[in-house]
RNA sequence: CGGGGAGUGGCGCAGUGGUAGCGCACCUGCUUUGGGGGCAGGCGGUCGCGGGUUCAAAUCCCGCCUCCCCGACCA
């Protein structure tokens, strides 16, 4: 491996994850505090995650759709958890055309109030449900301690809405979502385990009846809330007259959910698989899955390499060529390291001559000669190891770095550097104890590890984290 | 808002009153290219802003602004 080009995580976890952020060219700061740049590799990421993410949203039922950015202000202050939740975030225009506006406006940091005064237009009979609509966008929320990716002031993510006819049916959509969507898309494409379970109160979706998340750990053991599925129930459906006419004739509220995931995936990406040569990319979410490096021009090197690369483009990869031989082959080297490659083909004249190519997995670091004729195959299956080996190695140590408590004190000490699984009923009382150092209730689960529907259910453990 | 720190070429920094510098990056040429090569030449800064002291201010004084890090809030 080349030299440290960054601050080692050993050395200063927040450092090297900033250092990660610049040299693998995904993000910087935007001008106004808070605000950020995603350059062209971090959106291509995003871009990625929003794939993946959108089929199954859509494999789920649900449509997307778009609303407006500004929103009356008035609209906030019709459900009361959600105007005090959300108040002290929320940016305000109050001055736009040259003049003062008769009602300010405020830019959104969620749409749930604006979708429910359209749901309330639209929505009329039982037949017309469930509606479930989801949409991409930006949304603004004025956080005081901003970090690129992981908490900016304004962020990319992608709002669901869904509106149904009975609790059981909300609740029962708003768990598929996270199971479906979310977990899925963590485990499957992000190869990052994550914890589900239900919020505490505490923690819970300002309006919501209740929360559930995804947990995950990053690599210096702190949780990182990955994606939440919120049931409304009726909150805002009451708020807005977002009612409907039952089978039976009688009008009722909708029952309601609301989800998102934002750019913050990208965060928990770079703290979960990132190490001291930089991001690792599991191949099924990798913008780049293999680049083929020419390492000299000579002797053909660079028009074999060409072809090497369409045609492991043709076996259905996604593959970069990276022909710059004006710039040293080391440096160029380093630089898809940083960006977390999964696989690097290089083609010199070397071993052109035997017919090989040598083929670098970023994973493991490990270089092996392959022969050109079997190489797509080769890499395919190579992939395929990298994807399974990055969940493997994020499971183990997760698992590595969770421990059994049974007081809050013991709890205490156990999530010094990862996770501590305690009773709930050991906990409940001492919420308000938690107080520093970060630590916070991340979820509760069941004894067996499924998702609990209510923070009353007996035997439920709690986990516990120091959490960003 | 509380506690720390910093504003000087693109980036990172040095510079305690006397001609504004270094490393990296960038440009040109030659040479090199198998893990951030070498040599030579070159471009680039009204030193965060406003006032003051002084023959002279990046440097001293006053005021302001911004950013970063650590906490409280959060996807």
């Amino acid at each position: 491996m080349a030299k440290s080009v960054l601050t080692p995580q050993s050395e200063d976890f927040p450092r090297w994850y900033q250092d990660v952020v610049a040299k693998a060219e995904l993000a910087e700061n935007g001008p106004v505090r808070g605000t950020m740049v995603i350059r062209p590799y971090g959106y291509a990421i995003w871009e990625r995650l929003q794939r993946e993410l959108d089929d199954r949203i859509k494999a789920a039922g649900a449509k997307n759709a778009y609303f407006p950015l500004f929103i009356p202000e008035s609209y906030l202050h019709k459900e009361a958890e959600h105007v005090e939740g959300f108040s002290p975030e929320v940016a305000v225009v109050t001055h736009a055309g040259g003049e003062d506006l008769a009602e300010p406006v405020i830019i959104r940091p969620t749409s749930e109030t604006v979708i429910n005064v359209y749901f309330s237009k639209w929505l009329q009979s039982y037949r017309e449900l469930p509606l479930l609509l989801n949409q991409w966008c930006n949304v603004v929320r004025w956080e005081l301690r901003p970090r690129l990716f992981l908490r900016t002031t304004e962020f990319l993510w992608q709002e669901g809405h869904t509106c149904h006819a009975s609790l059981d049916d909300a609740r029962a959509y708003a768990l598929r979502i996270l199971a479906d969507v979310y977990e899925a898309t963590m485990v499957d494409v992000m190869a990052m385990p994550v914890l589900t379970g239900l919020k505490p109160d505490s923690e819970k979706f300002a309006g919501a009846a209740n929360s559930w998340t995804c947990e995950g750990m990053m690599g210096d053991g702190k949780a990182l809330q990955m994606g939440t599925s919120h049931l409304l129930g009726q909150n805002f459906a009451r708020a807005f007259e977002t009612t409907f006419l039952t089978e039976t004739g009688e009008t009722e509220y909708a029952w309601q959910t609301s989800w998102g995931v934002s750019t913050r995936l990208i965060g928990a990406l770079i703290m979960g698989h990132g190490d001291d040569g930089g991001l690792r990319v599991p191949p099924v979410l990798a913008p780049n899955q293999v680049v083929v490096l020419v390492v000299r021009a000579e002797d053909g090197a660079g028009d074999a390499a060409a072809k090497i690369a369409a045609e492991l483009a043709g076996s259905g990869l996604r593959v970069e060529l990276d022909d710059r031989v004006d710039t040293s082959f080391g440096r160029r080297a380093v630089e898809w390291e940083l960006k977390g490659v999964p696989v690097r083909v290089e083609v010199g004249p070397r071993d052109l001559k035997d017919g090989q190519a040598v083929v670098v997995r970023r994973d493991r670091a490990e270089k092996e000669p392959v022969a050109l004729a079997g190489l797509a195959a080769h890499v395919g299956a190579l992939l395929d190891d990298i994807q399974a080996g990055l969940l493997a190695a994020a499971t183990r140590r997760r698992d590595e770095h969770t421990v059994d408590a049974a007081t809050l004190d013991e709890a205490r000490d156990g999530s010094a550097d990862g996770f501590a699984r305690v009773p709930w009923d050991a906990v409940r009382e001492h919420e308000g104890d938690l107080g520093d150092g970060g630590l916070s209730i991340r979820c509760l689960q069941r004894a067996d590890g499924s998702v609990p529907l209510s923070v009353d259910e007996p035997d439920l453990v709690a986990y516990l984290a120091r959490a960003y």
